[in-house]
DNA sequence: AGGTGTTCCTAACACAGTTAGGAGAATGCG
DNA sequence: CGCATTCTCCTAACTGTGTTAGGAACACCT
């Protein structure tokens, strides 16, 4: 009956509030943008006064650093779901990868703005914040590694492709298909050049003999 | 000697402090970051108390408007001509034109930012700011038709594919050339897939016939 | 010279993030 | 249980931002 220390609570508890307050600066991000989000609003949709939410983060900016690291981890554990079984033709895998990104970053404009762009102003994550962010893409490069790219160069062109796409997808066609719909035209003209082999019916029978 | 109204010096000083005022901000936008200009400090530079700054601007999203409209407008002189004598040879033509301006965007992280990029909170340029950039966008677009490309979905692939470059190599390798280099090799990878004719010396002599 | 408009000024406001300091509740120990 | 401690939230206030109101000085035109 003794002897657990009711320090769980309280840190259960702080958590709980913790949770309320990304929940809510989320929620507020979506609506009117994440750069316009503001303490007062957090705040009041916590139900707390402003100065408040300083007993649990130390800044505006932490506040967005937390939610830097949950968005990372948030695709860390999405892209583990959705390429666990990662289909065995390295074109056909690429091109899941790839689409699996695209679509999350895509799915909340808010969120990609935090994760792969620059636009909040004094904001940059911290290393332990950052450090998912980077998990994800060493994991993503030694994927591509695995699937017989040997240059990095063509990882960077993979990527930089792959980010051009989004962006002007949610920049000129919000909410539409106009960009996401070429993606796999595009891999499938990066997976040429880059000496993927192609998809077809043969090929697809030599691989699955490995 | 008469007849000559000096509207003109009135507008003309009027200009001049336009300008003032604008190249302040632009210094300032390159010194502490675009998003980070205020007033106040474009006010020191020009000499002048934050408030008067009103006489010659709306609001500070007005100095934004008429920076993106110069911006674009600088950048639709600089095409014009660095592409006069646009290189004969449609694969050459469409390395220069990435080319050109992806060293135009690189050159000038705050433009890039302005022109490229929706990283100012509240701002969007008015109809007449505007008007420059869908300008060049229309120009680049008849360009490329221009050089055989029929496909709509290859203009917006090649897009895509530029803009992605030049965010990573600004977001990434800022100053360096870690995707600058990579410029070619991409642009070359998506002429072939687009069916720009090779570049080889037989196939330059066939098109310098016409 | 006198009337007029333009341009700049000072004073002040609203709203942002943030800090200081204290009250009250939850927690831990005798 | 009673007391000390810690944690959480509050109110009051500060700094810095864009912006507005209203007035003074200057250049201009007749």
């Amino acid at each position: 009956m003794l002897g657990t220390p009711s320090r769980n609570r309280i840190a259960e508890r702080r958590e709980g509030v913790r949770r309320e307050i990304l929940d809510a600066a989320w929620s507020q991000a979506r609506e009117v943008g994440l750069a316009n989000i503001t303490l007062r609003d957090i705040a009041r949709e916590v139900g707390m006064q402003p100065p408040s939410l300083y007993s649990h983060f130390d800044s505006k900016n932490a506040i967005y650093n937390a939610m830097y690291a949950e968005a990372w981890l948030a695709y860390e554990s999405c892209s583990a779901a959705e390429l666990d079984p990662l289909p065995e033709h390295p074109r056909v895998a690429i091109q899941r990868i790839a689409r699996v990104f695209f679509d999350f970053a895509v799915a909340d404009l808010a969120r990609h703005q935090l994760m792969n762009q620059r636009t909040i102003p004094g904001f940059e994550p911290t290393a332990d914040a950052y450090a998912p962010a980077v998990r994800v893409l060493e994991h993503g490069a030694a994927l591509v590694r695995s699937l017989g790219i040997t240059d990095p160069a063509d990882f960077d062109i993979w990527v930089s492709l792959i980010g051009g796409l989004i962006d002007q997808q949610l920049a000129n066609d919000p909410g539409g298909d106009r960009f996401s719909r070429l993606l796999e035209r595009a891999i499938d003209m990066w997976a040429d050049a880059a000496g993927v082999p192609k998809h077809s019916p043969a090929a697809t029978r030599a691989a699955r003999k490995n």
